[in-house]
DNA sequence: CGGTTTTGACCCGCGC
DNA sequence: GCGCGGGTCAAAACCG
């Protein structure tokens, strides 16, 4: 519906001066992570490549890591769709796809997420799934489909930046934190 | 009992 | 204009 407008700039309640919330922290530290990221190879209907190296139909596109362009893009980002049903369009936000070699669909990135629909696509007889931050001012989607070709790889594709903390990332980096902090202190 | 999943309908862009 | 493929909505079911 039209009620739920994400209100402007997130205010920065977090160490450092509002980073963009890349998905993935736990993701990265992949020691709570069982799949293994593998190299993303020719998929029909995506130009994975493209979208991994920051060039592809979209034009916008950046591989992650790249924070700096992704706080541009975000400002940018708010620019955008009034269609008249209220729907989201195709609004050129930062997206990012990869493969991981997992048993379950859904990986555990430190987000927690909602599922809101699911289609059968074509070429795949397996379904996609799509789901979306569960955090009030945070839009950012992703969607989940698992290869036909070869049952035990799944595609995730991250769409948008997460403007606000992982709260995985916190519970687990809190108390690194306090012990970095006590050490500090010789 | 509130949040999440399920699932069919709906919507929209695109090619013919 | 029409059909198809893909993305989203929303109500009901489900679950802790």
């Amino acid at each position: 519906m039209e009620g739920q407008e994400a209100p402007p700039p997130p205010p920065p309640q977090f160490p450092s001066q509002n980073p963009p919330y890349l998905f993935t922290p736990s993701l990265l530290l992949s020691s709570s992570l069982h799949p293994s990221i593998i190299e993303p190879q020719s998929l029909p209907d995506i130009d994975w490549v493209g979208l991994l190296s920051g060039q592809s139909g979209l034009g916008e596109n950046r591989p992650f890591m790249d924070s700096a362009s992704m706080v541009a893009e975000n400002g940018a980002e708010e620019e955008k769709d009034k269609k008249k049903g209220g729907r989201m369009k195709k609004t050129t936000r930062p997206r990012f796809a990869f493969q991981t070699r997992s048993a379950d669909d859904v990986l555990d990135d430190g987000y927690r997420w909602r599922k809101y629909g699911q289609k059968a696509v074509k070429n795949s007889k397996y379904p996609r799934s799509y789901y979306r931050c569960t955090h009030h001012t945070c839009n950012v989607k992703k969607q989940v489909q698992r290869l036909s070709k070869d049952t035990s790889i799944v595609v995730t594709t991250y769409e948008g930046i997460h403007n606000h903390p992982c709260e995985k990332m916190m519970e687990t980096l809190t108390p690194l934190l306090k012990q970095m902090q006590f050490l500090a202190r010789f």
